[in-house]
DNA sequence: GTGTAACCGAGACGGTACGTCCTGTCTTAGG
DNA sequence: CCTAAGACAGGACGTACCGTCTCGGTTACAC
């Protein structure tokens, strides 16, 4: 397979790979710092060692820059892990109350709640948002492929085994399961409701009879 | 010995209701024209023909004074029709589609993930958010008695009544069922995924078997 | 005499003359240490203790700031001594000389070259440049009433009294000989040619035959 | 005394005069579009199509490459007429007269004040300046020279002439009354004072007798 | 011929300052 | 004592240029 052709540049320094990092390093760690509200341009500028002009030249936005940084994995970096038992019911109450305990957390407190916001910006952020947590974007790319592949299987795949296992009908709805247990973390977060043992395996019941 | 004597001594003005309903006429008016995140306090003091003071004496934030605009129905005041044919399946798609259609509508765009971002910020926002959907607050209180009452049935009205005519079994998580399905209203919201026939049946098949 | 209307006024905090005053004397002394090019609003603000917008509020650019700084008789305060022997010529050559030693001297040698700068953008600026030296503005005003009476007497009020004396014609263009020298001195100051005994002696000789 | 040997310059590509030529160019248009104060380096090279190392490279500051395009008479190209009729009296009314109108119009409103602009940053810029309208530099050289053998007589030309003629003493101070003239224009450039026909007629008198 | 060194256009870089907008506080005059 | 008006110190915005530093590409002399 032939790369695409270069761009034609005629002459001209060529982009700083440093200054690239340095400023979504400086987001990453701004953003967990202060949260998306709290953001500036200035701050990230200032904690990069670099000037404005250099985020605006390549940068349309805030929520841009954080959508790159999101997308690198620089914030939200790992999944949740979720166990096979062989019990899918006790595996996704084993993950869901992990994630519950995440946000109960202090670090995890305003961390979620200033990704919604900054998702609500930018529509990047929020695809991100809900494959980090669910372990599946909305449509299947190469970097799921790789992700199908890694070590850490998500609640998706988690799912997926079950209909192989028998434990779901064939034709259940997977990924709207996923979607639905994640849109309640996220309702959750939103109206700073704890999630309790009961509240999680009503969750639970509700999605997987 | 003082001039004034005690009966002609004024006891200070009465806040002015005028004030107040202005304010939050102009801040939903604002809201709805700008976005929770451009939404400014001159503004809205102009808009209202208000001076700023005003407003910090009685509100202490931006988040306190939009939720206080949604708490009084003046955003969001309407609840998503359900009908009652019978069949809870299709009566829930009929309403999830109906909300589906309104996030795609021009009006429903930005309108709700303003709201999310507003109740990023601010915890009455995101409770309130999730009652005007699904029709339940967290915690029973006087306003449900009311709700239960009124002419216009909502989601959790509808798995309710689903209950007693048997379509869900009498241990159904009804609560948990509303809040999914909200929940994932919200997430396709922030990540700009439109629901077509198809996700809605999927996910209402996810809830009710 | 009654006083002139007060403008109608509806309330709002009046303008503060601790900030006016702040920012009259940070400009003085900025301009007199960096010059009217390095000069900036930020580095005024900064001196002065003050928001840049009281700065904006109030003056429109760099040039009406400094203008005013220079009206209050923040910098270029004072005008030049001239003597009165009874021998015009010698006395304008020790007024001169006193002018060109200024120049010469480690504070006149950018200030004056800086005010000629700001006079180029701002017209208030080069007519006070030129009523600070010559001791007569170009209309004569409730200033000059003042000034014609203060106990330092001006080259312009040298000249008037040669007249009086006969050391001139009657008809003799007062002001426009005061107009030249002055002239003479922005020019070499601008050419940074000092003015030594000789050049003093033929610049008096060509306008006061 | 013999110089420091020319460095060994081996290879490299020579100084493009084209170049060269642009940048004059372009400096003498948005000089005169834009003022000095106005005046960019990033829009010279924009407009000579040129890069910004290739103006740094040969020029250390605005000032040096104004007071380079002034020097090519690029700037303030040609000088005043003056007329020699046999009365000094009338030929220096009519050429003050012509600066003043020049002035007066719509080209020369912001010329000659952004060349004083520039003189006050660049000394070289106020010779010339002072030499263009007045025929003489202040120190005789070779420049001096062509000019006084050159068709157009300056104004010091016609003075001197005058002394040849017996219309001025012999010692009167010829470059003096020029200096006085040209600063006379430069002070009323910068307080906006225009020049009616009386007043050129009484500086003029001031002058000669 | 062929190096190679200095030039060229282009344009990214770390900075400084701009002039605007908004924040939350305060100070007026007036009801 | 509330209200509309609006000035205040402060801080961030996004833009314009500064002067420096690479880039790839082009000459033109020295070997």
């Amino acid at each position: 397979m032939t790369p695409a052709p270069p761009e034609t540049r005629q002459g001209g320094r060529v982009r700083s790979e440093a200054a690239r990092l340095a400023i979504l390093e400086a987001t990453a760690s701004e953003f967990a710092a202060r949260g998306y509200e709290h953001l500036t341009i200035e701050g990230i500028a200032a904690a990069a060692g670099v000037g404005k002009q250099t985020i605006y030249r390549w940068w349309r936005s805030k929520g841009d820059l954080v959508a790159e940084a999101v997308l690198e994995d620089r914030l939200l970096g790992e999944r949740f892990h979720i166990p096979d038992t062989g019990d899918l019911r006790s595996d996704l109450e084993s993950w869901l109350g992990a994630v519950f305990d995440m946000l109960a957390g202090p670090q995890g407190e305003g961390l979620l709640r200033s990704l919604i916001a900054a998702a609500a910006d930018n529509a990047d952020i929020g695809l991100r948002l809900r494959e980090r947590i669910a372990g599946e974007g909305v449509a299947g790319g190469a970097d799921d492929a790789a992700s199908a592949e890694s070590a850490e299987p998500s609640v998706t795949d988690r799912l997926r085994s079950a209909v192989t296992a028998g434990e779901l009908p064939t034709r259940a709805p997977v990924a709207e399961i996923a979607e639905l247990l994640v849109g309640a973390v996220i309702l959750r977060a939103l109206s700073r409701t704890g999630g309790d043992r009961e509240a999680v395996a009503r969750l639970v019941a509700a999605v997987v009879d």
